[in-house]
DNA sequence: CATGAATGAGCTTTCATTCAT
DNA sequence: CATGAATGAAAGCTCATTCAT
């Protein structure tokens, strides 16, 4: 794809707003061009259609948070902590594209028909979070974990899911507020202490 | 609205597996035609439109769920006991109607944007879990848990996130097979023993 | 192809009009709208697109054209006589049929872009008149043709074009003022007294 | 209109040859572009829009044309030879290339539709040959001719009209080939011995 | 001079929806 | 009741064309 012009990327914001507010369907063209102030036919020029424009999107904000996630599982100290950056991380990303991430998550179904996309969030969060499941069984953080792929995607909706909530309502999202119970339920469980 | 013919009613399946497949936009009143084997006319005659297809789709897995969810908590026994048949409950409707939870669950923002919908899905599956967290705090079951609507939005994240996953793929979902890690996961968190 | 309503076919003509004065590529569906006095997507609705309804309009000419020359090709009498009578119909069809007749030959590159009209204009005039060449040199109408094919589309083209001007000019076609000196010129050529 | 660069001139084959494979108004400015390995933008600055790229490329066979013709008809000898000598000379053209001759023919009507062009045509054959056509009277070549525009029309068609069919199939045109039966028809016509 | 980038202007096409039967 | 036929209303997209550099 042709560099994308500044006009353009600076009004990533404006953009996922637009898809958030109506749907990707109820999208038309022209309110992108309004949200951008480019005219219709320059967004052709640069995209190849509606779709090219959302996968942009969320591909970058995928970039986004698998740079956070990544930074944060790669700290210092047992994986205990850095999955707790890791939550934080992700809540704090959320917090700072609500729209994007509103379109990434309430439609998990569209993701999962773009093939590259599917394969981002999986990246982005799923495989640094098994990772950490791993390295920390070993460094005694918690018990050995079982079934890794389904305990993450486990946390993946037990933090994302509460977030969505927050977004959807219209309240700005406080990731501490939200990182707190979440991070002790992922911890400890309903049970623990 | 007038009572839906058998014709009709007898392919929900059907149509929940045409809009899971192509998505809601991308389904055509056609292909609904043909999913139902019922002409397009009066599939008007029976509906208001496209949308109103949708939520009686959506209205019918929601009071599927409700009542199973509500079934499970109603009954005899601990807290925890009526927890893990809550999950297993859900789980299990959303074995037996794969398409259907697939939409709702991945097209969350439109349900978000459906009143009666995004009511429907609180009270299915988040008003039995918050009174259940209550329960359980009173009968010894867990701890007290301080912020019972985000840990109750923790726990469908928590059940219903690894599930999707493995309709997405297309793989048959087996309801034990998930609900094992992801209950143990629910109940002691990483750290439990 | 669905049954045509007559309030489609009736318009022929004036669809043929249409196409005529604009060329097929300045022709708008709205034009056609209009002269058919039939909605645009009504339009859709029995034709696949612009493209089909020249097609229509095209075998619809072809047909007629056809049947003309059939008609006089298979008449009673000596293959002179019966050519006389194929390059009457010829022009008479191009007289009842100006504009569906213009756009036609005057467009015989499109027609060549369309693999069953390109067969229909071969079948309608140019097999009966080869089939003639043949029986006139049998009947002793005339000599034996050596190069039947190209004989058959130079006659062709000797009667077309001429008739062509007169079309293009934006008079009426009248069949016999140009019959007559076209036939001496097929039959006798130049030389002949 | 500036001087063409030879960059663009040398390629009037190559455009010739989009243009009578695409159709005029299917071929784009960027077919147009790598036809002739020439920026759309220039293009812009030498020629005032696609129209004009293909009155150029017209008026430059025209000009082909009535230059052959004109050296044919104008030579020494009986009307008989010269007039058998224009034939062959339009056929040599038509050889010579293709493509912009196949558009020429083949989209008469544009032709039509373009004033300084219809009057070329006119120019480049016909007033040739109605001159030779009196010529010929004159020098006992052949009868006198009373229609001597229909007639120079006809005589047009019978030789073009099978090239065309030559060219339209994809085959090389031989002049030679098309123009011995075409020269006894237009001669002798069918009865001739 | 030449051209990459940008865009105004519209047209084809699609569909949800209606309605006469 | 049910439905085949018809259509109003848009929207996506394309392209010829312009213009700043």
């Amino acid at each position: 794809m042709r560099p994308l012009p500044t006009a353009i990327s600076s009004r990533e914001a404006e953009v996922a707003e637009t898809f958030a507010t109506r749907g990707f369907d109820d999208t038309r063209m022209n309110d992108l061009a309004k949200a951008t102030g480019v005219p219709k036919a320059t967004l052709y020029y640069h995209f190849s259609g509606k779709e090219e424009i959302l996968a942009w999107l969320m591909r970058s904000t995928l970039a986004a948070l698998a740079d956070a996630v990544s930074e944060a599982a790669s700290r210092q100290g047992t994986a205990r902590r850095r999955l707790e950056a890791v939550v934080r991380a992700q809540l704090r990303v959320m917090a700072e594209r609500p729209a994007a991430c509103r379109i990434l998550i309430a439609d998990l179904g569209r993701a999962a028909r773009m093939p590259d996309l599917a394969e981002g969030v999986g990246r982005a969060f799923h495989a640094p979070v098994v990772q950490l499941l791993a390295e920390g069984a070993a460094d005694g953080s918690w018990r050995k974990i079982k079934d890794p792929t389904t305990v993450a995607s486990s946390i993946f909706g037990a933090v994302v899911i509460p977030a969505l909530g927050v977004l959807v309502a219209g309240s700005p999202l406080e990731p501490d507020r939200v990182a707190q119970p979440v991070l002790r339920f992922i911890l400890t469980g309903l049970l623990g202490s």
